[in-house]
DNA sequence: CCAAAAGTGTTCACGGTACACCCATGC
DNA sequence: GCATGGGTGTACCGTGAACACTTTTGG
């Protein structure tokens, strides 16, 4: 007990939710704890903030520790402070999210934790903590930002078809999109670079690859260009 | 010093950037710190959160106690964290904003603070802290949420002019709109109230005055009606 | 009667939406 | 040759944008 503050404090951790994509399923990655409280119920990644790193730095060391994940995509989603959601003290999170490319990405169950996954998200119940909470905030988060901003391609491969973006926000979003004009959208934008390139091992006629030129979106923003669906 | 732990923890505080609307400018509430370190800056509203509540309730005793505002519109921001952000040691702050019906609250100084004040958002310079990063996170979020939520309604009185309605969305966007066009635009979205009641007291001819009307919305948008601009 | 702001409609261009068929490839 | 997904264009409609004059009221 080596610390002493005239008053008290909460303790101060961060909680990461890592969405992936799975074909035709968004996944999120969960840990399974090993000790008490919740012991051997799955959780969100996550862990104590060191006095010399910023809450950003702690949920990247933290992903990198328990699950290997590096240089992803992350960005702050809320935080989380209600009195009782830890039973053995008062601990208040600072919750991200992550996308990862789930084909680049190899995921390996770090020593200290029991079990690493990932799981349909429709079928992530009963999570450790407040985590159902968060992983809602985050899944709301997600499809809001996803229409505004170009971050669904964090979780395609680099090289990709249309119709893997065109499923991708099909999944996301839980509608059906119109091909054509998903295409004639998308392709208008300008911001999709054609490698000329085609896909290879598929039993049918194989399909162009893009990728997404995040340079030239830079340069159109700061010419007033907002990207939408 | 009678808390101690077996690691060291964070100080825990929230901050609130409180906007407001002055006729046509974009005004934000400052208090003028008494103590080191800062004295005599000026800063935003803010203090340490206590065990026994959320960092949302800290962020409302606080507002009372420094400004005397309740009840007013609340909402999390950003959690800042970089290690020197507090030069005696190391803070964690949840900032908040808050949106207030100038007209209708009166600001008072509290005790414990020098002074407070309004200041038009353009001349807030140079805060204590890192509040000059925070007030500007604060503001693009408010320009981008103005736009997509039905939440300007909470700088402006009950009853309110068309005229008023619009240039809230002028100043807060920092463009200027169509009058004819404005009009038809929100007042199809049938979500405001002709109170049949004019202004008074105008040395021209008097405005018809409208309320928003927070039940009708709330029922539209489990339609799937979205608010847009 | 003058100043100041309220209030009101129409036209045009563009973008969103709906919709169906031929093409290339692997087996 | 057949199954599987890839790739393409057009017509219609609704919404956003541009735009100017008359009305009401107080001083």
């Amino acid at each position: 007990m080596a610390y002493s503050y005239e008053y008290p404090r909460p303790a101060l951790t961060v909680d990461c939710v890592v969405f992936g994509l799975d074909d035709d399923e968004l996944k999120v990655l969960l840990i399974r704890r090993g000790g008490e409280p919740y012991a051997g119920r799955w959780a969100l990644p996550g862990g104590f903030v060191q006095m010399d790193e910023t809450t950003e730095d702690a949920a990247r060391r933290e992903l990198q520790e328990e699950t290997g994940l590096e240089r992803i995509f992350l960005e702050q989603l809320y935080t989380f402070s209600d009195v009782d959601r830890d039973p053995r003290e008062r601990v208040v999170t600072v919750a991200y999210y992550a996308l990862v490319k789930m084909s680049d990405h190899r995921v390996q169950a770090a020593t200290d934790a029991a079990d690493a996954g990932w799981f349909a998200v429709s079928e992530a119940h009963a999570l450790a903590f407040d985590h159902d909470k968060i992983l809602d905030v985050a899944l709301t988060r997600l499809r809001g930002k996803v229409r505004y901003q170009p971050i669904g391609f964090e979780l395609l491969p680099k090289k990709f078809t249309l119709t893997q973006l065109q499923r991708l926000y099909e999944v996301v979003l839980e509608t059906k999109l119109d091909k054509r004009n998903f295409r004639k959208k998308i392709l208008g934008m300008d911001l999709l670079v054609d490698l000329e390139e085609v896909e290879k091992d598929v039993a049918h006629r194989a399909a162009r690859l893009y990728r997404f030129d995040r340079t030239k979106y830079r340069a159109l923003v700061k010419q007033g260009f907002t990207f939408e669906l």
